[in-house]
DNA sequence: TCTTTGTTGATAATCATTTTCCACAAAGAT
DNA sequence: ATCTTTGTGGAAAATGATTATCAACAAAGA
């Protein structure tokens, strides 16, 4: 957290209390969240601030690799770990859930090389049902309410 | 390609000269196409087809599981290629290649079940550039041309 | 043939995201 | 401390991909 305030110092962008209220959103809080969500959350500190705000900032830090921008549904989710680690999407509520055990890269990266495409980072993405959506199980519901959480709740990130 | 005609009249639905179009340029053609590329495509066979027709086409064969829907950019593309496979994306020209190597799954399946979430499929994006654009190696270019090709060459697909 | 139901296609609507533009505040220079 | 430059925030408009609407139409079944 210190170190990307540092590094946003050095790279000549200013600290403003908006910076640190995305920031601290993306980092702090439960991983995964949106546009939306990060706005509605920092709302409560700043209730003047505007969205368009909340996209430009995570523009820079996404450009400056802080976080990782994914995408769920054609919406972006923001990842505040810039690790490479696994995510487990449920196609039901659309929560999006940290695997935590390290994974080597999954695929022979050499070989990969050896045929000419130069790779930097990978993405790795299991889509299924979470435990929560197993449960209520009305067969192919189509569009679930997604109560409360829309992210990752830790619990699978300590099946170890 | 005749499967996936049979299947589509076994779930109801009706072969219409659109639809057939529609699934002969994901099939045949290279893969990884937009709504747009393929309605391009389709329209020197049928110019007055509209694009809203292979929007709700690509949905049909989505839902069926024919063809799989991936993101790019926040842009859909489709890949007629149902079993899961590693992709290759181009962080410059945003081509989309095939990696056939086999794939074991990547992660401990039965680790990620035990935890409670049930999988289904999985996606693998590794990004990275491509030959093309690191030969034409201009630093950091914004938004390359993207000449020709908006989609795996097979070159890659080679590459063993 | 008549009726029912699925499809098409043009257009409008939607929704997330980006851009524009201006007032403002911070940083650096004088 | 004041002036000047430059980055930034905010509101609203613009964009662009996708989806919904709905009337005309065509295929399938009675």
């Amino acid at each position: 957290m210190n170190a990307v305030v540092r590094r946003l110092r050095e790279q000549g962008y200013r600290l403003t209390p908006q910076r640190m209220a995305v920031l601290q959103a993306v980092l702090k809080g439960p991983g995964h969240l949106s546009a939306e969500d990060i706005y509605q959350q920092v709302a409560d500190a700043f209730p003047m601030m505007s969205l368009a705000t909340v996209y430009k900032t995570l523009e820079v830090l996404r450009d400056l690799g802080e976080v990782v921008e994914l995408s769920v549904e054609g919406q972006a989710r923001y990842d505040g770990n810039p690790r490479p680690h696994v995510h487990l999407i449920c196609e039901k509520c659309r929560a999006v859930m940290d695997w935590s055990a390290e994974v080597d890269f999954p695929v022979a990266e050499a070989a990969i090389v050896a045929s000419g495409f130069r790779p930097s980072y990978y993405r790795l993405e299991v889509y299924g049902l979470c435990p929560r959506c197993q449960a209520s199980d009305d067969g192919k519901a189509p569009v679930p309410p997604q109560v409360g959480l829309k992210n990752g709740e830790g619990r699978v990130e300590e099946a170890k």
